[in-house]
DNA sequence: CTCTCCATGTAACTGGTTACATGATTGG
DNA sequence: CCAATCATGTAACCAGTTACATGGAGAG
């Protein structure tokens, strides 16, 4: 009581944990796990982040705690969300999201490419076009999973297989626009070559 | 001289600021209007946090800074890239740039939707949708202008086309995978109301 | 008289990263 | 013996946002 837990009302790592402890209860170390598989295409956490929220929700309120003892391996914390969470949870969902904020180093470099040969920028594309491609080949085989499941399983894990499907829209676009951009580049290196 | 500022190496405020003072010599103020011009799709800054860096920026020696006084107008204070400062930015050039990172509260929040009902998410989408066409719109109307460029122009600033292209490919695969999510949740509240 | 443009900043805070720290168990 | 996995955190720092602050000129 008493200490308003400052509302920002957009922090949503926050309300990234609680997506995820309205699923399932989990120790921090769990939760980040559950993280990388199934967000981490759009929003990572760090652990030490992630402990620190943890903290700072289970302070204000929002979850709940309980300690749980292991033979053999250090005991955890298993989070579970409150119902004062599931409240914080309901009010965001009903909430407008911010529009997606992109800070891409890559286009800033692009933009102001002419400081160095076309050779430069050509690497960093490509090397970048290497980790597109892996990821939409990681996207892909996640979607073959998801489509040869039950329809009962289908229906069930539809909307998260609806983000599945943005990150590799999402991909395709980048690498359609590497395609021109390397091809305008290669023209750039044989001009100034020749 | 002696103290030695901390080198991150990726912190690309720094760096976008070199891009613009490398083509031309700005104030603060006016370069603030040439981000939301011209970087403003994958780069933004704000005021505050403009001055600050350009402050921290001068000294470190990385720009010049000379005042121009006016009349009719407040003072302004005219910066310019230094010799350290070109290095800065051509060894940023040189290196390799973290990948991007996505931190899309929207996808959190389908990803757990089913807390709410699809009508609420459905909402979400249709005003993400259209923010995201105003946005396709006004790159769409700076690619006519920049295909009416003679073919000289058109040379001069065929970097710049390219990161307009990323935005323009962007946003069509965002506005292709927000019909895949509506329709899904169009046939859901059928089901739900039926 | 109010609003927008010009032009500059400071201070407090939140969100995220990097570095540092500990320690047992299991597999190669 | 070494590395990875399990499991937790603290402290310092960097990056970005929000709130606060000032003040003249010109347009409606």
């Amino acid at each position: 009581m008493g200490r308003r837990p400052s509302e920002t009302l957009f922090m949503s790592l926050k309300h990234a944990i609680l997506v995820l402890l309205e699923q399932e209860d989990s120790s921090g170390y769990d939760l980040l796990k559950r993280f990388k598989e199934h967000l981490g295409f759009f929003r990572q956490a760090s652990h030490q982040q992630l402990y620190k929220q943890l903290g700072q929700m289970h302070d204000a309120g929002l979850i709940d705690c309980q300690l749980a003892e292991q033979s053999g391996k250090p005991d955890k914390k298993i989070y579970s969300i409150s119902p004062a969470g599931y409240q914080c949870l309901i009010d965001w969902m009903n909430s407008q999201s911010k529009p997606q904020k992109v800070n891409d180093s890559l286009l800033v470099k692009l933009y102001g490419g002419h400081v160095v040969a076309p050779e430069i920028l050509l690497a960093e594309i490509q090397h970048s076009r290497e980790q597109h491609e892996k990821t939409l080949m990681l996207l892909q085989t996640m979607e073959q999973n998801y489509l040869s499941l039950s329809a009962q399983a289908k229906e069930k894990y539809a909307l998260p297989y609806l983000t599945l499907r943005r990150g590799i829209l999402g991909e395709q676009a980048w690498l359609s626009w590497a395609d021109e951009v390397e091809s305008y580049l290669q023209i750039l290196t044989k001009k100034n070559g020749a």
